[in-house]
DNA sequence: GCATAAGGATCAGGATATCTTATCAATATA
DNA sequence: TATATTGATAAGATATCCTGATCCTTATGC
């Protein structure tokens, strides 16, 4: 079996030209060296080094054997220092999956301090569904998954980030004393304007609003937030917007957000993961990072 | 210390997804795989394995070592092959070394000789002085030599391959009976043209006329055979022609060549190499192909 | 709930491999 | 001819690695 060893040890030979010296570099006796030079030359079937009584000559072959083997222990030395690299806190890849309601408010300020204070760290981002990231984090293909909470899925760990209110979105021409506090009443007949199925935000507007009274065509589906706002400011009816969204999504002066009364409503936001990851660390300092983005 | 044996290992174990798997793979008990991976893991200073109680995983981190582990094996699997390949009779890299006045003559013939009976060896050649061939081959600089003998160094080999008789080569239009032998006294007051200072040849053409008489203006000096003979063919005077050239030098009708009465002169042309060298037995393999390209 | 199965970790003991020190053999140098 | 240099060899000590048995945790079946 060839090993690395006997590697480095022909290569020291080849470099000083000389056993003694070799063997003095990679600190062992010259017996040592002398017997892993054998048996180099043994497992490869060939004269690797010319001994010469007063000197020692390496063959043509054994110059051309030291060039691979050279790159050889250049990879694996670029092995040991990536593993190094990836080794230190918050470094190395992490896959990180982002629902869409969350990735485009969040990731922007997210990003540039991870950047700064974990300057090693690669995030692979994937943004999708819930149940989706939800599958791949299982699955292994997702290492740490930020969505809205609970998941409540026995392997996985999840720890809260921040709580994020819901406001009501509506068309600034209905003249509405922005500082009043929407009450449930205030949705009632309202057309409610919403993503397509499968966004957790539809599933949460959808059970607050049904706690707050029945509401006429819900069917809309939008694919974006975004999409929804300009229908809003459109006049074709109300959404209700996560707090977060709002900096981003309102630059449109047709729109008015409405604070509901409390206790206001909301999505609770957190970091999930699996709780066998070996990088548990890790996504707890993710977590504490997301805390002091947000707030 | 990283091993082969730890990435090999490892690599099972990224494949099967599975250690016994793995180990069966590699032909070892389960708990020896394990030991090399969790030495893996020490090393490396990172977790590559994801432990599951049911089922494994391989970290992000672990796929990018595995790419690596595989490359670096790759390379081992090529550094063996050019071994083997390195390994068979007469394969592999042998730098020769060459005079002047026999490469242009004798290589022609060897090289399609070797290529078809040994298509594994790769030649690296070299044409100089004898003086720098010797002098390269006992450096290490070339494997062995083509040059005429004796060269006796005690410590090179020297083997002949064959005698190359002289000729006389004259300019035709000294319309001498070519049948007649030259002896010593036609070379009398005769212009001897020779090849420059240091070619082994002008060397034993002078010992050799020396032997007859001495000559005039020997001091030519052409830096090749070819530009000696046209300088017979203009006239200037005659020169002393190894047999082995004239095929390829006389398609010129202005040079007659005559041979010298027995005992003809000669030169003995040999192959040299290092006593200590360690593929003596692929020299003697050269020998005799050379040996029958020359007749 | 409990028993069973699966899969990796751990442990003890023995087999291998590797190292060190001392010594040898060959050759060059004074 | 004596001495120094240099790689090879031998013997014993040490470190490494492997095997087989067993343990621990978790999922599955009854």
């Amino acid at each position: 079996m060839l090993t690395f060893k006997q590697l480095r040890y022909f290569l020291a030979v080849q470099q000083h030209h000389h056993f003694g010296n070799a063997a003095e570099e990679v600190c062992v006796s010259q017996p040592a060296l002398s017997m892993q030079i054998r048996d180099l030359e043994k497992e490869l079937g060939l004269c690797l080094v010319e001994r010469n009584a007063r000197s020692i000559r390496i063959t043509p072959e054994g110059e051309e054997i030291a060039r691979r083997a050279n790159q050889i222990l250049r990879e694996m030395q670029d092995l040991k220092d990536y593993a190094k690299h990836a080794a230190s806190p918050l470094s190395g890849i992490i896959r990180l999956g982002v629902i869409p309601s969350l990735a485009p408010y969040i990731l922007p300020k997210l990003l540039p301090a991870l950047i700064k204070q974990y300057p090693d760290l690669q995030l692979n981002l994937r943004e999708t569904l819930t149940a989706s990231l939800v599958s791949e984090l299982k699955h292994g293909t997702l290492d740490v998954v930020l969505a809205a909470l609970p998941i409540e899925e026995p392997e996985l760990e999840e720890v809260p980030i921040f709580e994020d209110h819901f406001l009501l979105a509506v068309s600034s021409s209905r003249k509405i004393d922005e500082r009043k506090r929407m009450g449930p009443d205030d949705l009632h007949g309202e057309n409610l304007l919403l993503l397509e199925e499968g966004h957790c935000l539809r599933d949460q507007t959808l059970s607050f609003c049904g706690a707050i009274g029945q509401n006429q065509s819900a069917n809309v589906g939008a694919t974006s937030i975004a999409t929804v706002l300009h229908m809003v400011a459109a006049g074709y009816g109300v959404t209700v917007l996560p707090e977060i969204c709002a900096d981003t999504e309102i630059a449109d002066d047709r729109i008015t957000l409405l604070r509901f009364a409390e206790p206001q409503p909301s999505r609770r936001i957190g970091l999930i993961w699996r709780k066998t990851s070996p990088k548990s660390e890790d996504y707890m300092a993710l977590a504490r990072c997301l805390r002091n983005v947000t707030n």
